[in-house]
DNA sequence: TGCCAGGCCCTCTTTAGGGCCTT
């Protein structure tokens, strides 16, 4: 099993192309299906939170105020995760967060992610949702902190790819599905999970 | 002035519209 990094951001909006920025990011290492190693800090971007953002992650403006600057906690970031293929669920908002965020701090993304919730759609289709903290409960996978902080959702989205890392070898008999693999399964179309992992296991 | 995310994915679709998911 290869070594990952799971991702998490908390912002405070949706684009950083309409001008949001991260608040804080955390990262853990998956490597033999365990956590190894954890990243996690506030961030000083001297952006104003709102409050509703507040009141949705617990991250203050004051907070914000003690925080190490951003470019500091990405370069450190960056660091930490290196070329190690990442993962994230709803994949393209932290990809855009990474980018936005790493650019500024004078650096480039290395590494594809892989999308949990693109994932999930696929192979737990009968969840009530596919939020993050639906998803865990309903794989009866262990909740891990305050949802909405980086730490704990970025643990609830590790667990979530252990999760559908084993279905897919457990009820599918997909023999030891890397990142790649993952990566390339997330885009077959709803519904012909079985027949994707069936012509590639034939070929 | 009025608008302002963006990509996936379903359906009352494909010459489109709207819900989901992330904060």
């Amino acid at each position: 099993m290869d070594t990952l990094a799971v991702i998490d951001f908390e912002t405070t909006g949706m684009s950083p192309g309409q001008g949001a920025r991260a608040t804080e990011i955390a990262v853990v290492l998956l490597r033999g299906g365990c956590v190894v190693d954890r990243y996690q800090s506030l961030m000083n971007t001297g952006a104003w939170v709102p409050p509703f953002i507040e009141e949705l992650t617990g991250i203050s403006n004051a907070m914000l105020e003690d925080a190490p600057p951003a470019v500091r906690v990405m370069r450190e970031a960056a660091e930490f995760v290196g070329n190690t293929p990442m993962v994230a669920h709803n994949a393209a908002f932290d990809r855009r967060f990474w980018d936005a965020e790493l650019s500024r701090a004078g650096r480039e993304r290395r590494q594809a992610f892989a999308c949990t919730l693109l994932l999930a759609r696929r192979v737990y289709p009968d969840a009530p949702d596919h939020k993050l903290a639906t998803l865990v409960r309903h794989a009866g996978l262990p909740m891990a902190g305050r949802a909405h902080r980086a730490l704990a959702d970025a643990e609830m989205a590790a667990s979530l790819w252990l999760g559908i890392r084993r279905v897919l070898v457990e009820r599918y008999r997909l023999a030891d599905p890397d990142h790649a693999t993952l990566c390339a399964l997330q885009g077959v179309p709803r519904g012909e999970l079985a027949a994707w992992i069936g012509r590639r296991s034939g070929a």
